[in-house]
DNA sequence: AACAGCGGAGGACAAATGTCACAGCAACTG
DNA sequence: CAGTTGCTGTGACATTTGTCCTCCGCTGTT
């Protein structure tokens, strides 16, 4: 019996993918939970083969939650399920040690078929993200451009970003243009587009 | 036995609805589609007696397809499935004549048992969905302002979004600053933002 | 005919944004 | 040790953005 921890945030979504696992004969989902601070605690008290885990989740995200479970639980393997192929996700996910990369565009049929190969020792990724992940190369930004870019995806001024990362307006502007200048964009808007569409936040 | 269409966009998603509609007794899942312009010519073949409509889709919206139902289809009702509890999604979704609106946020249980209310003649709302929808007011964009502030959304200069909706830059701007007084909001980004989050869009 | 209302456009102005050059400092690397 | 890279900060500058006021032409109403 597979025992798999299920973490993904939108009810409906875990509620039939656990319904579906259930169904498999091999296959136990022995917990699920809906945000990712919980993904670790829960892990190391049931102890699953496999952890099944959503990317963007409220609190710690799937990658974050990946990297954790690494060293706290081994015997675990990871299989990421996401929305989103972006470069950046997969190549994330590989660094943090997940054994495989899923998403959720494909059929429901690949879902069982991966956790098999995954527990079979197989890396599961899809050809076609891998070689989008590699031709994208490793994500430009530094830390710092990652933080002002991120504090302002929502419209934020410079003096709102400066107040929350901490640093002077000037510094902030700066940034920016450096972000605009690595993404090939012309402003902050494009930045973060760009940025967001290649996994680099 | 009720016949229903299912029209979601992300495989997993969809196949794994089906799957779990087909295990219901009385409900029979007669089509699937993935694209919005797809919904219509695919009801009017099967003839189904729901449809189970999520509104973010490739090709024409879920809310569009709903209302064209109305018309080409009196006798199936639509049932919206969406991730996103927005105030104007429900208020369209209304206005189309859906029977129905629930978001993905709640058990998987809830979608056969809204269906069969549906079906039953019932309308089925979240009553808090709906209480904010009525506190949230109608949409106050016009329609040039909803052009403009979507031709905004990806972070397009005044001359880009000129070009775009065949207007002078001047007018584009003018209409940028009637929507941010509308929206409560400092620039384009927040209120881009701000309407979405309201389905203003 | 006079009127208001609306969509479109222009001008002027202040504020915010993006760019650039430069400088000090810490940390790592050869 | 020298060189490089990243982080933080200035100051100056051109451009873009957001605001406000005005004007024109069309449409429908009284």
């Amino acid at each position: 019996m597979i025992r798999t921890l299920l973490a993904e945030d939108q009810g409906m979504m875990r509620g039939a993918l656990a319904l579906l696992l259930g169904l498999e004969d091999d296959i136990e989902v022995v917990a699920q939970v809906g945000d990712g601070d919980a993904i670790v605690p829960t892990a190391l008290d049931v102890r699953p083969d496999i952890a099944l885990l959503d990317i963007e989740l409220p609190g710690r995200s799937g990658l974050d939650a990946a990297a954790e479970l690494r060293t706290a639980l081994p015997s675990c393997r990871v299989l990421i399920l996401t929305t989103f192929g972006r470069p950046g996700y997969l190549r994330r996910a590989m660094e943090a040690g997940a054994s495989g990369f899923l998403v959720k565009d494909g059929p429901v049929e690949d879902l069982a078929a991966a956790i098999r190969r995954v527990l079979a020792g197989e890396r599961v990724i899809d050809p076609a993200l891998a070689a989008a992940a590699l031709s994208a190369g490793p994500n430009p930004l530094t830390q710092r451009e990652r933080d002002v870019l991120t504090a302002a995806v929502d419209g934020a001024t410079v003096t709102d970003i400066a107040a929350r990362v901490h640093l002077s307006p000037a510094t902030v502007r700066n940034y920016l243009s450096a972000a605009i200048g690595k993404t090939g964009t012309r402003n902050r808007m494009e930045a973060v587009r760009a940025a967001r569409q290649n996994g680099w936040l």
